[in-house]
DNA sequence: TTATTTTTTAGCACCTGGTACTAATACCTC
DNA sequence: GAGGTATTAGTACCAGGTGCTAAAAAATAA
């Protein structure tokens, strides 16, 4: 019986490992990969309440699309929430354990530099707006967790190019500064 | 006929563009959108060689687990080639169609910032390094299925950060000028 | 060794969301 | 009304399951 129980302990925490690395298991190959029936793949799935492979790949598409969303920087990385075209705007980014660095849970800085990039953008009203130049200075970091909100204000033409300064903080805390020197292009 | 003809076809433009909204959408909600049979819906996938919802979603599940996995610049962004901790390195990042800015096919300035920061962090021999702040130069963009290569040369220790200056280029053509900042912390 | 319990397996009916095919019906045009 | 297309109904079949029952096998206790 100790034995009994020890084996299929092990043999679900295989299951969850297999389906950890590869959610798109059928029970069939679940089956032959463990050396069991398929009625035991199903009992054990039941009994550990994993789901069957078209829900777990359905959930699976939905997770990574979400994820894709908010992750994706093509558009404006965080939030637009107040926008007074060629004058200022504001964002902000929730993090998520996705945006740390390495294995700590301080944010990357290319989200912080996403997020002012963004919004330095999206300040300008133009369809063709380039980043010319930049300076930034990072002044502590975030963390994991952190609402990050960035500032743009749009300042003085320049030779046909606008500067934008932008601040990020965390709370009262000032995370990044950066100036950006945008071109309008057609 | 002319009017049938021209009725099939806004019907299948409009499924697919229920599908490219919502492509977890069965023929039978499609059949009661479109009004009209589930036999017709089917048809008209055949005839478009729409696949069926399941194979929607897996292929969904399946492109942005990938995507996620290319996309996430939680560690190098890009490729790191050759490495010579504390003095120099090189990346290669390929360019794809997501990181197109908004609706054209330049490169966003945030992929090109993210792959000179990875690299500048990857080149020091430490683990935890931030950035303290960092200046760069957009010289030109580059264009989706570009190779952008990136230079990093570690530069004098300075109050004990160290500066690094990235080049990045396509082909002979220079994208990016950066200078990076960065502090070795425990 | 036998009895009891647990675990595994087989088998069946049923489900969703389809494919592939046939046949009937509706509609439009000439 | 004939001819042709468009739509719909219906059937058999499929994968990958659920949910249930029951039998067989194995382990454990008496």
């Amino acid at each position: 019986m100790l034995k009994n129980k020890s084996e299929r302990q092990s043999r679900q925490e295989k299951l969850a490992k297999i389906l950890a690395e590869n959610p798109m298991t059928t029970d069939n190959e679940l089956a032959s990969l463990l050396n069991v029936s398929i009625s035991t793949v199903r009992l054990d799935r039941a009994l550990m309440g994993v789901p069957e492979l078209r829900e777990r790949v359905r959930t699976m598409a939905q997770d990574a699309v979400s994820k894709l969303q908010s992750l994706n920087p093509s558009e404006v990385i965080g939030e637009l929430l107040e926008l007074e075209p060629d004058k200022w705007a504001l964002s902000v980014l929730r993090t998520v354990k996705d945006m740390a660095f390495r294995f700590t849970d301080i944010v990357s800085d290319n989200y912080v530099y996403s997020q002012a990039s963004s919004i330095a953008v999206a300040a300008i009203q133009a369809a063709n707006v380039i980043i010319d130049s930049m300076r930034g200075e990072y002044k502590g970091h975030s963390h994991v967790g952190d609402v990050l909100i960035a500032r743009a204000k749009v300042g003085v033409n320049h030779d046909g190019k606008k500067i934008v300064s932008v601040r990020t903080k965390v709370g009262d805390r000032e995370i990044f500064v950066g100036r950006f020197i945008l071109e309008v292009v057609e």
